[in-house]
DNA sequence: GGAAACCACCTCTAAATTGCAACCAGTCTG
DNA sequence: CAGACTGGTTGCAATTTAGAGGTGGTTTCC
């Protein structure tokens, strides 16, 4: 039972994901285009996450709603996580914080690309992307645009 | 040298200020109106961060370039941290991060008046406040606007 | 039907970080 | 010149992190 430290929202904020790996998982949750598996998060994490520390934010993350834990009907064994709206209500502070890498730190450039789209796309194309993602996760009706695909085809032509 | 997990944008944000501390510490600085010294931070924060924590946060935080360390002309020993540009570029994300959390966890009622004001001045008042950090902490004309001003008085109106 | 691959974690260990309380030397104030 | 104030530092215990490897069960392939 960890009382919290104050009551400012900043500060709540933070207690609930501030650390160094709880947005990490999230964003490769939120980007990954579909929910996922244990096995494919831990994989195809480019930052290298270790399993233990996967299994405690998935745990902490589910625990503090938001994160869904869900069945595989193909498999008995697996676990399906997908986002809640709690943290689907977190893109803008992702668009943000990649907006801030952006201007301030010195990221690879095909790294960049998604950011730069949501920074370009504006409120508009999160609202799109929350839509979206609330479709992939939470089975509301597809939107009419796919940001997601935006962000697909723009690293597609960085590439080329 | 602790050398980047990825280039990704998000994550190299995280590795600068993804930690408990530092976004306090830099909230508390840019919300408290001037430029702070060591014991004033420590005394008035209210999440009781230790000394030594602390020290370290403003070690870095000013290592990597978001807060000037000045001498105080009327005491030798003191020293005044103030916001870099870096620093107050951050107010979006703070304001983005104030209003989730008025959404998601359970501020108190006058801790969460600051995120309040903030949310329903939307990105115009952050600029807004922007421009008032530039003149406090930079030097820049003073804008005709004070964020800080109008979450002063709604303050006093919340507790009247 | 047996082997191999895949599933979500767990265990162990060492290293780093955190939190707490006490302490310090220089500086200004009455 | 005593007491309060300055920005920290030190030592220590507890927690958290990181890495390597392992576990028991499930599904797939031949």
């Amino acid at each position: 039972m960890n009382r919290r430290r104050s009551g400012c929202p900043i500060n709540l904020t933070l207690e609930t994901f501030g650390d160094r790996w709880s947005l990490i998982v999230l964003r490769d949750i939120m980007f990954g285009g579909r929910p996922r598996g244990f096995r494919s998060l831990l994989a195809e994490n480019i930052e290298g996450i270790a399993s233990n520390i996967l299994a405690d934010r998935l745990k902490r993350l589910t625990g503090n709603g938001l994160l869904t834990r869900g069945d595989d009907p193909g498999h008995k064994q697996k676990i399906i996580y997908g986002l809640t709206e709690k943290a689907i209500d977190l893109v803008p502070l992702l668009a943000v914080m990649g907006s801030w890498g952006l201007r301030h730190t010195l990221p690879s450039t095909t790294l960049a690309i998604r950011a730069q789209v949501l920074e370009d796309g504006g409120p508009q194309l999160w609202s799109a992307f929350m839509e979206e993602l609330r479709h992939i996760h939470l089975g509301a009706a597809a939107p009419e645009i796919s940001a997601l695909a935006k962000m697909q085809s723009a690293y597609a032509a960085a590439i080329a």
